[in-house]
DNA sequence: CTCATCGACCTAACGGCGTTAGGTTTACTA
DNA sequence: TAGTAAACCTAACGCCGTTAGGTCGATGAG
């Protein structure tokens, strides 16, 4: 630990002051990643870890809320975009509609087996937001909702044409399902840590029931 | 507020002292029912609404956590037992099976609804049950868990017995996927406060999904 | 070259929190 | 009547988020 080469830090040159945001970001992101608990996060440890003092933090942040938010705002950014990028690469390896749609589903169990506490966090979060941001940006997690029912519009699309107009339902359908076994993964019987072979299960149950098969 | 009156509380006589257990898990429970967050809720508040010291909490709970665990495990066994009676009353109408699982569908999603933050609070706690006390009490959930796939069971007995062996996995697809639903409920479209119409559609959806149809 | 301004921080302090250590008072028991 | 034990208590520690009010060097204007 460089506690003694951090206590005195100096400061970033005048015009550089948002690299302080970027480092208080940074730090913030890697404390809930490795923590998974919003309290397990504290300004002053933030502030102690980069060599500042605490209040510095309101310089760039209104408070602890916002700065958990605008970490966890790129995180469904982040996921959002890893599931395209599953479906391109599955697509691009010659996968059919159906092994498209796994493979991103895939990759969604991944990130929420890959660190089920970081889940829980991202997906428990009050997320609060009043009506009127909500109309201006949108809500934090609608870019994960749009990769969904575009995931599951584009297997429509070449599998079963005639039922594309039920994307957006079946998209939730298959997300809030897949969500509500990772959130309650725990508490399914014969579910040990680090075994996720229940979970390959139902979400292979809930697809083939929610999804029409392939023309 | 009887905060004058509390001030110089008379201590529980000896050998009633359990009553406090009881007076500090009521006002735990409200206020948790009233806020939906954990850290709405303080050993110091509640000690200030009973007229006792923080520290006398000690005596009848290990810590912060194991008083809202207290808390919460009642709430699960009471919302397994509000499923059941739900079930029984729709039976005793004189609904059919589907009727039935209906009914305890809507009551779950009554559950869910009718305060969002409490729901929200139930289910994304860690929970870190240790698989020691898991073997031996089971997990706090399971009564939930057990509530639905006998829900499920009893319909499929009705409705559908050669699928009857499947009762487990849909049990647990259709809780985990109304789970889904509720928990990410304000971040679907269309959602508005108070307005549960996308909920019912969307259980409908799933219902129909998932379970085989009467014979 | 001076000097006011401004950016990038700082210290001090408030009130609140969970939790521990170590009493104190009251009732029952031997 | 002495002692034990139940049902509490006070004081204190070290955290925490947040606010108020500095400090100090770079920068641009006159």
């Amino acid at each position: 630990m460089d506690l003694a080469a951090q206590r005195r830090r100096v400061p970033y040159r005048q015009g550089e002051g948002e690299r302080l945001r970027q480092d208080i970001l940074d730090t913030a992101a890697r404390i809930l990643e490795e923590s998974g608990r919003e309290d397990a996060l504290s300004l002053r440890g933030i502030a102690r870890e980069l060599g500042i003092a605490a209040p510095s933090i309101y310089l760039h942040f209104n408070d602890k809320t916002d700065l958990v938010r605008t970490v966890l705002d790129a995180r469904y950014a982040a996921l959002a975009s890893t599931m395209r990028e599953a479906g391109s690469a599955a697509a691009e390896a010659g996968a059919d509609a159906w092994g498209v749609l796994r493979a991103i589903v895939g990759t969604y169990r991944g990130f929420a087996v890959d660190n089920p506490r970081r889940y829980r966090l991202m997906f428990s979060l009050e997320q609060q937001t009043s009506a009127e941001d909500r109309r201006a940006t949108g809500h934090p997690l609608d870019r994960v909702l749009i990769a969904w029912t575009d995931a599951v519009d584009q297997y429509l699309a070449a599998a079963c044409p005639e039922q594309r107009e039920e994307a957006d339902t079946l998209g939730v359908l298959l997300w809030t399902g897949l969500h509500g076994q990772f959130a309650l993964w725990h508490t399914l019987p014969h579910s040990f840590v680090d075994d996720d072979t229940i979970l390959r299960e139902l979400e292979e149950a809930l697809m083939r029931r929610l999804l029409p098969p392939s023309d």
